[in-house]
RNA sequence: GGGCCAGUAGCUUAGCUUGGUGGAGCAUCCGGCUGAUAACCGGAAGGUCCCCGGUUCGAAUCCGGGUUGGCCCA
């Protein structure tokens, strides 16, 4: 609640009544709508929503995203952009499917199939916005501006279209192919996993793994030697690989001769167990025949033999890589390359297949034991040992995952590597490492994309298939209509999109879609066109918004969302589809741990709104450091942002308002800046200055860099210097042209702050704008402050900033002699600086409390000199000798040290050299006498204080402890600030004559209107002085 | 196992590009100030600048290696 002064009872509670107090104008006047449509016709800054998925609540991380995406497009609208902002939903994918089986109390393909698709389907549909609600209303109560009412959802037809229109723009440049990949295979689930659920499967293990002697076709008793962590792959053996580049050696070993790597050999075997017969390079071995070690498949293409491949290593195994394309990727990428047949004896549910006689139907893994011990009664094994690994299992059901070979449908994004690479040059990268790296180094070895899922719940891959060999690409629902006949789809997903048959141009049969569905991220890398529905409908708006200006999501999302983006326009247009992009890092717990729903550290986006609202979070994730450091989320830091920057300027809005609405004050006619005191010009400059820098930071997106300005301004030298300084001249009674200078200057000074940190935290801004009387609806429409010279006054600047040292060096030297500041000093003495003019001198000496100023050039007189060597000058001259040289300098008497470099000059003897140094060689302090105090010794500026008190000084000084005590008294009795009193004092004598002397002065401070003395007052309140007792009664 | 990023006071961090006696905020303690401020001002205490090595007269900073954490990928 607010008081009458509009003070606030708390600063925290202070920020969340704000902001509901905005939020309800908002919505009343239908702010964030006017702001979506703000500046149409002028410039577009393009930006683009990364879509979310709303099946799951959304958390602080998200908050974080949209901070800055909200920031950058405020920014870019107040800069006089026109900034569309249309909200997105990512709909399909395998976390909703798994959401609908977990349900349905469900958990495979079977089951999924036996409920029916269409049932399946529909229940997906409805868990996709299962929590919309939340997400909605987390997007307004941050303020975020984004068109909620006309968002591009991904499971709508139009999406779907454009998706399909652009995957055949692909299929017609050739680039869409049919092959197998190896993909990760849960045999029980019977679904391939997405890398992403592999990647959380992953697990130390211990397995054995095996050498295994591989015979040599034609010759008696001579072996390759290889090893392997999966025996039963051994099964489907075609090949085997070795290093073309490494050196190979055949030994006599047991009685049979073994090749293996020259390397390895020396690791595995001990020494003299062997003999070296032979030293080959591994390219010699290339063709070499063997002899299967398993005949239940009979390829049906050349096959075992050795290859070579750079893959192989010398990390561990025998340097011999046994190769089974079915199983492995870099087994299938050879086989391709050396044309090997595929042998995949194994079921889709992970067991041998009939035709592997004595294991069929067993789990394969389960074989492993089985398979050993056959080829060690064989005699082909030549050891066996534990190995440990990482391995994916399923992260659902805990099975040890499959490489198995699939067919699928993919871009051959490969051949497209140079165009990628080309136009990630494009873009700007923030922070700008990820171009090269991350994202750079991903490029470099980017594989083809496999776009098929063998799922349920995506955009349908559109690609219909004959028995005759025959292929069609369907781009739109039209040409579906036309080649089928149909007049009505139901809609573009499974099963309705899988019953349309089309007939075969080519022999007039019925062509079926292949089953697949494509990979989710398919979609969301096609919004820049498919949001537009492009190029059905918005073809000119698509042109505008092409490429987008502006994108921001977490750096999770570098192979994810920035990477298909990047893909579906460089296959489509051979364009980025952005041109910036910030990568911002994770919102982590407090102790830097992931936050996770098991580990109860999850922060509810709800509770701080409550607590201490939307500015506060925003002002946290962005002024605690630059966006891609990881976050550690800390509420106590959320509050402390909220305390010291927010609650400043909610504050200095209270004391403007205080006075403001006393006197009555309206900004009108304001007071030309050349006839304002300098102080008034130096925060004119300094709010220039601010607006300089705020408009190159937020340029560069350094959103960090443009929180640190605004804290710097508004804290230190708003609040904690102007206001405090000149808090007197707004208190006087009587309407002076110098109250009017500093209501001007202090409005003026708020009113672009309020513009200046409105995209940074939009409800304060919005709350000050409009107490000063705005004149727009919000403070949203107004125009950014740009910097129009000359408005910054260097000379009032430097003044100001050896004023401020001044001071300090002033107060320091008070506390150093534990002088209060109440009681009154003579004089202060500075060196070091210009005198400066009446109006700032006057600002020293009540900051200080003396009655004079004096500035003098030299000050040696109160002072006795030393000196130590400077090593920043010293190093250069002597080299190694200057750490010798310093230390012995350091164990002479200062004084003497400086005594003799002043006159006749130096010269030391260190380790028999003798060495000449100069004046500059040093660094010089000087040491003074008891009646001074000093400030700053040694520096630039020095500030002497004369501690000499008379007995006017000490009468005046009681007189303002006096003052204090009453005040103190004033506001425990809670009086109005204009409230008048009368005063009745007693107390011990020296007390007595200090309030006699300066009566005038206590009566006028405190607002009294007569005092009596009146020994033994009873009523009054009891102070102990450091001059003695004091009773003090206050009557109205 | 590979790539990227980071390690600075009890906590959050600046400084690192371009080497020259390490700064700030929060918290603690002492003192001061206070009719705008749950604020503010002065001071104290608190540092192996993650570790080891190299370059250099001199390294938080540059180079190499390691380590710990985060992320991405396997």
């Amino acid at each position: 609640m607010e008081d009458a002064n509009g003070n606030n009872g708390s600063r925290a509670s202070g920020s969340v009544a704000l902001e509901e107090e905005v939020l309800k104008r908002w919505r009343e006047m239908d702010i964030i709508r006017r702001l979506l449509s703000h500046n149409k016709g002028r410039e577009y800054f393009r930006f683009l929503e990364g879509p979310p998925t709303a099946n799951a609540p959304p958390g602080v991380h998200h908050i974080f995203s949209r901070t800055i995406k909200d920031t950058i497009c405020r920014y870019k609208n107040m800069k006089g952009f026109y900034v569309p902002r249309m909200g997105g939903w990512d709909c399909h994918g395998l976390p909703v499917e798994i959401s609908v089986e977990k349900q349905l109390g469900i958990e495979n393909k079977e089951q999924i199939e036996e409920y029916g698709i269409e049932p399946f389907i529909k229940k997906c549909k409805e868990s996709v916005f299962s929590h919309i609600d939340q997400w909605s209303e987390m997007t307004e109560r941050i303020g975020y501006v984004l068109d909620l009412d006309h968002p591009y959802i991904t499971m709508t037809d139009p999406y779907i279209e454009s998706v399909w229109w652009s995957l055949k723009e692909i299929w017609k440049k050739g680039l869409l192919n049919e092959g197998h990949t190896i993909v990760p295979f849960c045999p029980r689930c019977g679904t391939s996993l997405s890398s992403h659920e592999v990647a959380q499967g992953y697990r130390e293990v211990s397995e054995p793994s095996i050498f295994v002697k591989f015979k040599i076709q034609g010759q008696e008793n001579s072996y390759i030697l290889a090893w392997t962590t999966t025996p039963w792959t051994l099964i489907s053996n075609v090949a085997l690989a070795v290093h073309p580049d490494e050196f190979y050696i055949k030994v006599k070993l047991n009685g049979s001769e073994i090749i293996l790597a020259e390397a390895r050999a020396k690791v595995l075997l001990k020494e003299g167990e062997y003999e070296v017969i032979q030293r080959l390079m591994g390219s010699d071995l290339e063709g070499i025949r063997y002899e299967p070690l398993f005949d239940f498949v009979r390829p049906e293409r050349p096959a075992h033999f050795v290859a070579t491949a750079s893959f192989v290593t010398m990390e561990d195994g025998t340097g011999v890589v046994h190769i089974a394309p079915a199983f492995g990727e870099d087994d299938y990428n050879l086989g391709v390359q050396y044309d090997l047949p595929l042998v995949q004896p194994v079921n889709s549910d992970g067991t041998f297949g009939e035709e592997v006689t004595p294991w069929k139907g067993t789990f394969v893994k389960d074989a492993d034991p089985s398979i050993i011990e056959n080829l060690r009664e064989r005699g082909l094994l030549e050891g066996v040992h534990q190995y440990a690994h990482q391995y994916p299992f399923c992260w659902r059901c805990d099975t040890p995952l499959l490489y198995y070979a699939r067919k699928g449908i993919y871009i051959r994004m490969s051949q497209l590597r140079k165009d990628l690479m080309d136009n990630n040059e494009q873009i700007g990268w923030y922070p700008s490492n990820i171009k090269k790296g991350r994202f750079g180094n991903f490029l470099e070895e980017v594989k083809d994309w496999n776009l098929s899922r063998e799922r349920y719940w995506g955009t349908p891959l559109p690609l219909w298939r004959c028995q005759c060999g025959n292929e069609l690409m369907v781009g739109s629902i039209q040409e579906l209509k036309e080649l089928s006949g149909l007049d009505h789809i139901p809609e573009l997903h499974r099963p309705y999109v899988d019953a349309v048959k089309l007939p075969c141009p080519e022999c007039g049969n019925p062509m079926s879609r292949v089953d697949h569905v494509i990979d989710c991220w398919y979609d969301s890398g096609s919004a820049p066109h498919a949001s537009l529905h492009y190029p059905f409908e918005n073809q000119e708006e698509f042109l505008k918004q092409f490429p987008r200006d502006f994108i921001a999501e977490g750096i999770d999302q570098t192979r994810g969302w920035f990477y298909s983006l990047l893909a579906v326009s460089t296959a489509v247009f051979n364009q980025p589809s952005y041109r910036n992009v910030i990568c911002h890092a994770h919102v982590l717990d407090v102790e830097g741990k992931k936050m996770s729903k098991s580990k109860g550290n999850v922060v509810e986006p709800r509770e701080i709104f409550t607590s201490d609202g939307a500015d506060a979070i925003r002002w946290y994730l962005i002024s605690s450091s630059a966006p891609w450091r990881p976050k550690l989320f800390s509420v106590e830091g959320v509050k402390e942002g909220n305390r010291t920057f927010l609650g400043t300027l909610r504050n200095v809005m209270g004391f403007y308002r205080t006075y403001a609405d006393l006197d009555g004050y309206v900004h009108s006619d304001p007071v030309p800046l050349k006839d304002r005191p300098e102080v008034d010009r130096w925060l004119s400059s300094r709010v220039n200055k601010l607006i300089m820098e705020m408009n190159r930071r937020m340029d560069d997106f350094d959103l960090n860099g443009a929180a640190t300005a605004l804290s710097d301004l508004v804290i230190e030298d708003l609040s904690n210097w102007y206001v405090r300084v000149n808090r007197r001249r707004f208190w006087g009674t009587e309407d002076s042209m110098d109250k009017k200078t500093a209501y001007d200057s202090l409005h003026e000074a708020l009113m672009t702050i309020s513009k200046l940190i409105a995209p940074l935290v939009p409800f304060h801004a919005e709350k000050i704008y409009l107490t000063l009387g705005g004149k727009m609806d919000s403070v949203h429409f107004e125009p950014y402050p740009e910097y129009e010279g000359p408005g910054i006054d260097e000379q009032v600047m430097v003044k100001m900033d050896l004023l401020k040292k001044v001071v300090e060096l002033g107060r320091a030297a008070r506390g150093a002699r534990n002088i209060k500041i109440r009681q009154p000093l003579r004089k202060a003495v500075i060196r070091g600086t210009e005198p400066f003019g009446e109006g700032l001198g006057s600002i020293i000496r009540s900051e200080l409390n003396v009655k004079e100023v004096d500035f003098l050039d030299d000050l040696s007189g109160f002072f006795e000199m030393t000196a130590e060597p400077d090593p920043k000058k010293l190093g250069p001259k002597l080299k190694a000798a200057s750490g010798r040289v310093r230390e012995e300098l350091l164990s002479v008497d200062p004084r003497e040290l400086a005594r003799t470099v002043l006159g006749s000059g130096l010269t030391v003897e260190v380790d028999g050299m003798s060495y000449t140094l100069e004046r500059e060689d040093f660094r010089f302090h000087e040491v003074l006498g008891e009646r001074w105090a000093i400030g700053g010794e040694g520096e630039d500026i020095e500030v002497l204080l004369d501690l000499e008190l008379t007995d006017d000084l000490v009468k005046e000084g009681i007189a303002r402890e006096v003052v204090r005590r009453i005040q103190t008294m004033r506001k425990e009795m809670d009086l109005e600030y204009d409230a008048h009193i009368r005063l009745i004092i007693s107390g011990d004598d020296l007390i007595i004559s200090g309030i006699e002397a300066f009566m005038d002065y206590i009566l006028s401070e405190t607002l009294a209107d007569g005092l009596e003395f009146s020994p033994g007052s009873p009523l009054g309140k009891e102070w102990d002085m450091d001059q003695g007792k004091l009773n003090i009664s206050i009557v109205l």
